[in-house]
DNA sequence: TGATCTACTTAGCATAAGGTCC
DNA sequence: GGACCTTATGCTAAGTAGATCA
């Protein structure tokens, strides 16, 4: 039945250095609620970038060479490698850059403003440096391999707890420019180059310090706090604005699976309360009470569109918005109680969507906007925190975010519960898998953008579509010629001389055909739409693969390599295993 | 009670790696 | 073995949510 057996995907996942040092952590009480997170923990701490290697190249200001210190070069070459990007024509980034950049250059400069600046240089040199590095011979690319994987194997891994576990990122971010999305305020700010001063480092007590690896600097701190899984953190001395950055294991290792199966129990936990919390709800919906019809509404919206919560955000971030932080300008009312909502999501994504609601909401909405200026919140007695609150009077550990989980892995469910055809190809049910992948991630509205070449890329498969149905009809009219001693096909193209083998290139060419039909088809479908986001973050891994059991789908053609590593706590789900 | 901090998850994009075709 | 395309992975920004502070 099963199409591959657990004790082979246990052998094949496992990273080799762990094979005889993991416990199966999954098979243990779960329910340890604990605030220690590990008795002993020891690692080789973080990674430093290369220095900057100056290469000389002078910039032009307003048509004259202007020489640059190595510090400004380094900037000027930061701008360089956006130049012909979205990011030079995009005006905050530009704004912010340039304020940087001016500040880089120090005061009385030549230069006084980015406009006048010409890169050409520099971008020449990158581009010769991107070329050269195309072109280096096959030895050498095998031998900087080798020297990479050396230190990932020496660097890129922690003990804790005696099992020795994968670090995710082991290197500190480089210096470079703030990339942030949408319309961020401070996007084209300047990262700074960190240096061992403002990383601290997180080891057990009795454990070795990791040995800050450049001669002369010292970490900023040592700490030993087991209530906690980074192993170490930073924040850009310059970027005020910016989050403090963790450094983790990585998503194979017990810390993170840990956290992932409870995350999906807590939502398969919300099954045996749903519809309580529904019917709580849809009677606060109709509350005499202002805010309690506010949070009912609120919820209704979280739990049929699975919207995020929209915690606050500050000024210097993105006006990007969810759930309780809507305002009125992102919502219309439209005919038979329909609504449009039209805001900006995480990452500044577009949520649109027409759907219609039930006629209670529909009158709560009505109401909530009324007597409001577009700028205003929409939902404005509540807030996320009242409203997971609110949840927690349900169930223990509930909050907004579990229901877009459950919202998800029910979805997925019953998409895949709907296989009923037999005799299918694995192509097929892989398509069938995608599409069901598909349902969830637009439910989510988790989107990409459409990739370049996208049209050509079409194109080119549509021709070769064609050439193969060609060959098709030329197959069909050959096994008549065979079969009949009529005239044979006119063709340069070698054909079978029997009616037997014909009849195999004729099956052979129509299963072709076939798959490149679904290709394409799952191609257009999916391209403005990120499936791989449900896969890793929401959708119950287990669903997956007790599906790909049943249906004797191999499991690599769904989970490639490193889900399946992440996931191989699901790996043991029976066929018959449910949400 | 609201603001801020902390620790963690979730997110899309760029690019490296890998595969395919000629 | 190189060009081209696809897929997987790495990177880092941007969320959530609980804790702590003023």
């Amino acid at each position: 039945m099963a199409a591959y057996n657990n004790k082979s995907m246990e052998a094949e996942d496992l990273p080799k250095k762990r094979k005889h040092e993991s416990s199966h952590w999954w098979e243990d009480d779960l329910e340890d609620k604990s605030t220690i997170k590990w008795n002993s923990l020891e690692h080789h701490g973080v990674m430093f970038p290369p220095l900057y290697q100056p290469h000389g190249m002078p910039i032009l200001y307003n048509g004259e060479h202007v020489s640059l210190t190595p510090e400004q070069e380094e900037v000027a070459t930061m701008w360089a490698s956006v130049v012909g990007t979205e990011w030079e024509t995009k005006e905050i980034f530009r704004k912010n850059f340039e304020k940087n950049w001016l500040r880089v250059l120090g005061e009385n400069h030549t230069i006084k403003s980015l406009d006048g600046c010409d890169f050409k240089g520099i971008q020449a040199h990158i581009e010769a440096q991107r070329e050269l590095r195309k072109a280096r011979p096959t030895e050498e690319k095998k031998a900087e391999r080798e020297i990479k994987q050396k230190i990932d194997e020496e660097m890129g891994y922690a003990i804790v707890d005696n099992v020795r576990e994968k670090i995710s990122n082991i290197i500190v971010e480089p210096p470079g420019l703030f990339r942030g999305r949408g319309q961020h305020p401070k996007a084209g700010y300047l990262k700074a180059r960190l240096s061992p001063e403002d990383i601290t480092i997180n080891v057990g007590k009795g454990n070795k310090v990791p040995i800050c690896p450049l001669p002369g600097h010292a970490w900023k701190n040592v700490t030993h706090n087991s209530t906690v899984t980074w192993l170490a953190f930073y924040k850009d001395p310059e970027l005020t604005f910016s989050n403090v950055k963790y450094v983790y294991l990585s998503a194979s290792s017990k810390f993170k699976g840990l956290n992932d199966k409870l995350k999906y129990e807590k939502a398969r936990r919300l099954k045996e309360y749903i519809e309580g919390i529904r019917e709580n709800y849809h009677g606060k919906i109709r509350s005499e009470n202002a805010l309690d019809r506010q949070l009912g509404s609120a919820l209704y919206l979280i739990d049929k569109l699975a919207l995020r919560v929209g915690n606050e955000k500050s000024e210097d971030e993105a006006d990007t918005v969810g759930c309780c932080s809507l305002r009125v300008e992102h919502i219309k009312l439209e005919e038979d109680y329909h609504i449009t909502l039209d805001f900006l999501g995480k990452d500044s994504m577009r949520y649109f969507n027409t759907v219609q609601i039930i006629p209670e909401v529909y009158e709560n909405l009505k109401g909530f906007i009324s007597g409001k200026d577009k700028e205003n919140e929409l939902f404005d007695l509540i807030t996320t925190t009242s409203l997971n609150e609110y949840l927690k009077s349900f169930m223990e550990g509930l909050s907004a975010k579990v229901f877009r989980t459950y919202n998800a892995s029910i979805c997925l469910q019953q998409q895949l519960a709907k296989f009923n055809e037999l005799d299918q190809t694995v192509e097929e049910k892989v398509k069938f898998y995608t599409d069901a992948n598909r349902e969830v991630a637009i439910l989510c509205n988790h989107q990409k953008s459409t990739p370049k070449n996208f049209d050509a890329q079409m194109e080119k498969l549509q021709d070769k579509l064609k050439e193969k149905l060609d060959i098709i009809v030329m197959l069909e009219d050959h096994i008549k010629f065979l079969k009949n001693g009529k005239n044979p096909v006119k063709t340069d193209k070698k054909l079978p001389t029997n009616e037997e083998s014909a009849r195999k290139a004729l099956a052979r060419a129509k299963t072709t055909v076939k798959n490149m039909e679904i290709r394409l088809k799952m191609k257009d479908d999916n391209k403005t739409v990120a499936l791989g986001t449900s896969k890793i973050n929401y959708m119950d891994p287990r669903i997956t693969v007790a599906w790909c059991k049943k249906e004797e789908v191999p499991i690599e053609r769904i989970f490639p390599k490193t889900l399946r590593a992440k996931f191989i706590w699901a790996m043991y789900a029976e066929p018959s295993w449910q949400f």
